[in-house]
Parts: C-alpha cells; structure tokens; sequence
DNA sequence: TCGACAATCGCACGATGGTGTGAGGGACAT
DNA sequence: ATGTCCCTCACACCATCGTGCGATTGTCGA
C-alpha cells in the first residue's frame, strides 16, 4: 500500500470521455486518488517508473494494440502487489476466464455505474472478488459445471494432513520447507511422505507429485 | 420469485442465539422477510411444502445431521428457483469448492456483520455471487493456479530430448532408470535436466513434475 | 567457413531424499 | 481401559539429486 491512506488508482482506457469520466468518479470519492490515465497499455507503461506505484489499475481488456489479457500479465509482472480491476464491456466467458486465471482481482462491466467503480476498488483491496452480477453467475456457472466435486479421495484414503503435505510438494516445495509452511518438524514431513509413499505404491517425490495431480487426489 | 415483493429467506442453522439474530436482522430489512428459521435441514426439510417456498436459503455447513453440502444438494432439487448462500465459519478449500460446485450462489463466513447479510441476499438475486473476502480470495487464487490462460502452448522451448525425459521423470522414474531407458548416461540425464529446471524456472524434481503436468507440456 | 546449438559424457561437492527403527501424546471408539 | 489411528519428533545410513565446471561430437543455417 501507499505511505499515504489514499488507494492509488490507474486507469488504462481508451475511450477518452469515459476516462475521464471514472477519473473523476475516483477523484471525487474519498480514500483513493486516480494517479494516472493512461489510453493504452503502453503509454502507462512508460510510466511505471517515473510515477510511482499504483495499488489498483482498472484495464479495459478491449484496447488497442497489445491485447487486454497479455497487458495483464504484464503489469502482473511488473507489478504483483497491484490489484488489477477489469474494467470492459465484453462478457463472454472466455474473456472473463482468461482474465480470472491471468489474475484479475475483479471483473466489472461498464454498465456498471461509475458510483460502483469505488466499491470494487475498496473490495479488491480488502481481498475481495468485486464482479458485476452478469459476470458472477458465469463464474458461478462454471463451478457447477465442475465434475462431481471432486469425489473423497480416490480410495486412497490419504489423511487430512498427507493431502496438505501432497498439495505443498506439487507446488515443488522442498520437504523443509514443508516442514516451515506448516511448522512442524522435517522429519515429521517425511514420516507423513513414507505414509503418502506407501498408500500410492511409489516411491519416490516425482512419483508421488505425478500421481496426485493425475488422479486429481489434490 | 414470490408473489409479493419481498424476498422469502429461509435461515437453517443449529446455533440458536445467532440464527435469532440474522432472523431479527432479515426482518428489520426493508424488502425481505425471514420465512423459516430451523436448526437443521430435516427440520426444514419437513416444511419445504406446508410452507411456500423460499427464494433464497441461509445454510451452514456446520451442522449436526446431514453434511451441509448434501443438505445444499437436496436444497436445489427440491428448489432449483431458490438461491442458496452458505453462512459458515469454515474457509477452508474444500468446503468452499464444494459448496460451489453444489450450487451454491453465495459463501459469508460468520465473520460477517449482520447488516452485510441483507445485502448479499439482495446481491445473490440480482445474479451475483456474495462472497467475503477470504472466501473470493480463494476462489481467485483457484482460477490463477488455472493453467488454461498462461499456456503460450509450450511457450518453454523444450527440445524433443527433453520432453522425453521429463515425460519419463513424469513417470516417477529417477535419474538413473531414465538413462537406462534411453541408454544414456545418468550424467546426460543431469544436463538435459539443468536445461530443463532452467527453462521452466523451478529448482527441484517435483517443481518441474507439477509444472510438466499441470500445464499439460507432456 | 563459422558460429550456434543440441546431445552426449565426466567429476566432485554439498544438499536433499528414502528408509529402518524407535518413541510419545492425543483423539476416539469398543 | 484398551486398542487403534493420527500426528508428532529423532537419528542414522546411504542413495539420489542439484549444480558448478568442464569437455567432445554432430547438425544446421548464416
């Protein structure tokens, strides 16, 4: 966050008066200050050094030039502690998938109202997942779609604790560090591995990690 | 929806003083109304027809008896118009994704005010998804770990002998059974690897192993 | 012809992992 | 109360792995 209280927004727009209309929405609320606006992803780039750092960028993913979803991961990139809230007037499912799993922080329509737009800037700062109703249900829409919840755990009969263990060294952690995420002790971690080993029939790390996302067991 | 103007909100939930509490605060809203408060699901099942139906159902997944989560499923079968909103203490992954996929249209955690339960029942009709901030974070950071976006299609430029082996280290087999496979030597095996771990930018077996599979370059 | 690169092989070091063996405490059901 | 899990921790031995530092081939395009 800024050293200020004020929420640091961009806003990377291409149409003009709409710009500058949420703009000044934002300058007009409380607790947070536009810091930038910019028509395309690449005029705000050029700013990411010089202007300081903003703490929400609002992206319309319908702009010219790069396209909205690779400008994304770029300013992901550029810039991890930034909520990225977009802001367009596409709502198809692919967009909305692509830009969820790029990781936006939120998704709005434009038929929202720009007194809205304050509302989901707070909400992703708070962790929050602001999304227009329209875009919600299709998020909803595609969990309900997901295959049968994801079923105990294939016979396998893994333990709470040896699942949490299983998921952390799919992500390529290391048993000590394991054993620090969950604070307990290395040799703990791998007393729950030779259970995990065993119930599987590996034995070794890949093929445990293998079989888990395969079967889907995390 | 009913009839009349105001939401029909059915409260199941075993904590007696807190379900009296949201009931209380249902009530005092404008636009809704609490048409049922029940300790447990059996209890409300057993008035699902004397006593009209709801438009939308607080459920904790908490409760004694039934799983919360079978409870939301025979709630949808007997009410697929009705919108279910989860109001739980547990934020855990599973539940969560659970009771998503189960169709639920909402997850507060009790940590919640009172007052925001009114407005995530109004939320939940408009076509939203009411979520806490813990709980949307969640759900983010499951599409984020989504490798459907980030696949530039084996953007990592592995060559063809490093596929095979990383196939095969997908296989759980360990240095030594690869070079016998391809009948190389294991120190060949460590170099392909070395490209490898430096390509797809992890440092272990099991990193490499996750990323291989989880973005679907074997 | 020359450079870039893939594929092969080698050695050595320290870090990490797998496994045998053992043990204590807490939760829970018979 | 007794037994059965689950979770926790410990030590030791050896295998395996990650990596820095080499090296020699062959292919292919510039």
């Amino acid at each position: 966050m800024n050293k200020s209280e004020n929420i640091v927004v961009w806003l990377i727009e291409d149409n003009a008066s709409y710009r500058r209309s949420v703009a000044r929405a934002i300058d007009s609320e409380a607790g947070m200050i536009c810091g930038g606006a910019f028509d395309s992803f690449e005029a705000a780039q050029q700013q990411f050094e010089s202007a300081g750092d903003p703490d929400v960028v609002l992206l319309d993913v319908g702009l010219p030039g790069m396209d909205g979803i690779e400008a994304l991961g770029e300013i992901r990139k550029l810039h991890a502690a930034a909520n990225v809230i977009i802001l367009t007037v596409f709502d198809d499912h692919d967009k909305i998938f692509r830009a969820l799993c790029a990781g936006a922080s939120g998704y709005l329509l434009k038929t929202s109202k720009v007194e809205e737009i304050a509302d989901a800037i707070r909400q992703a700062r708070e962790g929050g997942a602001p999304m227009t109703p329209k875009v919600a249900s299709r998020v909803l829409e595609f969990f309900s779609k997901q295959p049968a919840a994801r079923k105990k755990n294939s016979a396998y009969d893994l333990t709470a604790r040896e699942q949490e263990i299983l998921a952390l060294m799919s992500d390529g952690l290391i048993k000590k560090e394991i054993a620090d995420r969950l604070d307990i002790s290395s040799h703990t971690v791998s007393t729950h591995l030779r259970s995990i080993y065993e119930k599987l029939h590996v034995n070794t790390n890949t093929g445990a990690v293998a079989k888990a996302i395969r079967e889907k067991i995390i």
